[in-house]
Parts: C-alpha cells; sequence; structure tokens
DNA sequence: TGCTTTAGATAGTATCAGTATCTACTATTG
DNA sequence: CAATAGTAGATACTGATACTATCTAAAGCA
C-alpha cells in the first residue's frame, strides 16, 4: 500500500503520517526504491492506535512513542515493563529521584484496602497526586468515598485481568493487552460513570414528576 | 493578603496568577488603591482549583474558564448546566452542529443497559468516540467488558449521587459537586483501577511461587 | 512526454501556557 | 526621608508541541 492508500485508509494526512515516520512513532514501510515504500496492515493499526491515544487518551506524542517502544521490545521482567508503561500516562508525577519517598495519602487508603503499597509502583504517585490536588479546593473527599471507589474499580480489574493472554504463553500479547488497555478502556470507564450519573439523575427527576 | 502572600500561600508563580487574572479564571481582588489589592481565601481555593484542573485532569485553561462560568451563574437548569459542564471534559467531541446525530455503539450499550439514551448527551457522544477509537487497533471490546464497566461506573455514580447537595436547597452547591466531582474524582478512580491491576497480577506472582 | 506521486530534508506556522519587562506608582524600612 | 521593595496593568517575548508547507530529485503511469 502507498503513503496516499494510508492516508485515505485512516483519515491522516500525509504530513502528518511522515511526522510520525520521522518522530519513529510509524516504523518505515519496507522501501521498494528510493521513491516509494509499501505499507502494510499493521501501518494502519499503528496509525489508529496512534489516533486513539492522541485524540482520546490525550498522550503527548513523546509519551505515545515511549509506550511504542515498550511494547515493541518489552524486558524480560513484564511487572516492570507494565509499571514504565504506566508512568507514561496521566496525571504524570515526574518525581524521578528520591528512593525514600512516601505517599501518606495513598498509602492510608491502600492499607485500609489490605492491597499492596509500594511507593515504586506509578498508580501509587499517581494516587496520591489525585488526592492531594483535591484537598483545599472544597470538594469532600472522604474514607467511604474511596472505599466506594476501589471496590467499583476492583471489580473493573479483575475483569480485566480475567481476559489478558497468558503471559508465559504469549509475553508480546499480554504487554501490549495490559499497556493499551490500561489507557484505552479508561475513556470508556469515565463516560459510563457520567452516563449513570445521567441516568440516575434523569430517573429520579422524573420520580418527583410522578410523586 | 497581598499578591505575593497569595503566590507563596499556593506556589503559582506572580506571574501565573496575573496570566489567571487576565484569562478571567480568577476573578480580581478588591482594589485597595492603584497599586494594590485584596486577595482572600476564596482566591486561595480557586487557585487550588486551577492547578488540580490544569496538572491532574489535564484540561486546558479555556475549559477550565468555561467550568467556572458554570459554577459562577449556573442556570435554571440543573441538568442542562451539568451537561454542558460534562461537554467541557475531555475527551471533547466538538460536534456542536448536527440535530439528528446518532452514536450506534454507544446506543447498542445504553439500550442494552436499559439507561436512558439521548444522544444529546455530552458523555454519549464521549462513550461512542472511546469505543469508536478502540475499533481497528487490535484491542478487544465485547459487550461482556461494557458490561463489567457500566456495572461498576454505576455503582460509582450511585456513590456520588447519594452525596450530592440538595439541588432544591442548594443549587449552587449541587452544581459545583456535581461539575467538580465529575471531573476531579475521574483521576482517583483511575489510580485505584491501575492500582488494583497490580495487586492481582503481585497476588497471582505470589501465588505460583508458592505453589 | 508530461503529469502525479513519493522519500527525505528543512523550514515555517498556530496554539498554548506561561514569563519577562516596563511604567508609574505605593508601601515599608532603616 | 530616602532608598528599597512590591504592585497593577499593559505589552512583548519565549519554549514546547504538533503539525504543515515547500523543496529536491527521482520514479511511476497514462
Amino acid at each position: 500500500m502507498r503513503i496516499s492508500e494510508l492516508s485515505r485508509e485512516t483519515g491522516v494526512s500525509i504530513a502528518s503520517i511522515k511526522y510520525y515516520l520521522r518522530e519513529g512513532l510509524l516504523p518505515a514501510g519496507t522501501a521498494l526504491g528510493a521513491r516509494q515504500s509499501d505499507y502494510g496492515n499493521e501501518h494502519v493499526t499503528r496509525l489508529r492506535l496512534i489516533r486513539a491515544l492522541v485524540d482520546v487518551v490525550g498522550l503527548p506524542i513523546a509519551k505515545v512513542k515511549r509506550i511504542f517502544e515498550l511494547i515493541d521490545e518489552p524486558g524480560d521482567d513484564i511487572f516492570a515493563t507494565l509499571g514504565q508503561a504506566v508512568d507514561s500516562l496521566p496525571p504524570y508525577t515526574t518525581d524521578g529521584e528520591a528512593d525514600a519517598v512516601d505517599y501518606p495519602r495513598a498509602r492510608a487508603v491502600i492499607e485500609r484496602l489490605g492491597w499492596t503499597y509500594d511507593p515504586r509502583y506509578a498508580g501509587t504517585a499517581q494516587l496520591e497526586r489525585s488526592i492531594a490536588a483535591i484537598d483545599g479546593t472544597g470538594i469532600p473527599m472522604s474514607d467511604a468515598r474511596l472505599d466506594a471507589y476501589a471496590s467499583a474499580a476492583r471489580q473493573v480489574a479483575e475483569f480485566d485481568i480475567s481476559r489478558m493472554p497468558q503471559a508465559d504463553a504469549a509475553p508480546a500479547a499480554a504487554i501490549e493487552y495490559a499497556v493499551l488497555g490500561t489507557a484505552l478502556y479508561e475513556p470508556v470507564l469515565v463516560a459510563l460513570r457520567r452516563l449513570a450519573h445521567q441516568d440516575i439523575t434523569a430517573r429520579s427527576l422524573a420520580g418527583d414528576d410522578e410523586s
């Protein structure tokens, strides 16, 4: 497939495709000569993935590149690779240093839940940051709320893991599922929460009318 | 409080505070003279809110401004105001026109759940967009998954609504809770999902070791 | 043969979110 | 009371990001 077809197929402009090639987000096609390359179905998929991560998840190009690098060359340690991938997802914590950091708000929640508290998990810093950001804004963040959210989050996570490709049988597929699933399913979950708000509110208004 | 104190209190630079004042995100302080203004606690709260929405939720300044406008001057129709606020949250759908649009993937889900399908809800377009973005990327999006996510989302939403200030008694507080709660609690929910992934995976690895 | 397309390089643009500087003061401090 | 620091408001500048546009030299196709 030529670059013009790839562009038509995906709706991404040729200029943007060239930009993604330059930035290393999209692998080069197989060269057919000095002035032509052949692009395959994997380029179509990859481009759709780029658009999904950029437009829907809202990731900057550099983070998208990092994620593809982790997918294309995962280390031996799937667990560590996934951790690094989650680190590429917002909200960015950008610490980098500091070995002995502690995340008190996150720790309190995690320990109350009986989950594994580990300050090295990217998610731990993200939870801390999310809770800390709410402090001082006048928006309440009670333990009861955290428990309710955690229980729902765990249900979703149980489902996610149950559908994950076997890590020992297909490590590349498992990494890809874990990394992309973490990022791409999030907007679905939050959209459903917003719709549930609407539905519940609409029902209660309808109930008021009837009574 | 002078601007330098406000800056020290919140950790936001004076230059940035002035920028927010210019952009209308932060109301002006009460003028004490031509060269001095007095800022109060509401400015501290507002600044923390701006940083939370910008840094953690990832909203652009213009959307933050829109949200404050809705909070500060909500219309009579709380339901409509909330809808407009949700429209200011990513993923942005940017249609604007088109009366008779239909969102087939979202509709299928919502009708299967027995929720109220309404293409005018911002969340409907957001759900459509989120699901559509996953199509063609090789990441699976089954009905079973959508059902699992919806059930979890509904649990969270039920909790949210149960803690919402009474709309008829305190409409301003209800709007603020709904708008900010929708935005600010989302990062908490997704962070908890990521941590649950880690915890479940860590447990299963530990289980493998023992066996 | 002439029009279109392409790879690869380089330069330009639009937007965003601040920063920096300047003026003309006012407030505080030694 | 003089020097220093701080301030409001205006304007200009900056750096990052994500493209877009243009150009060159060569194929491809009709």
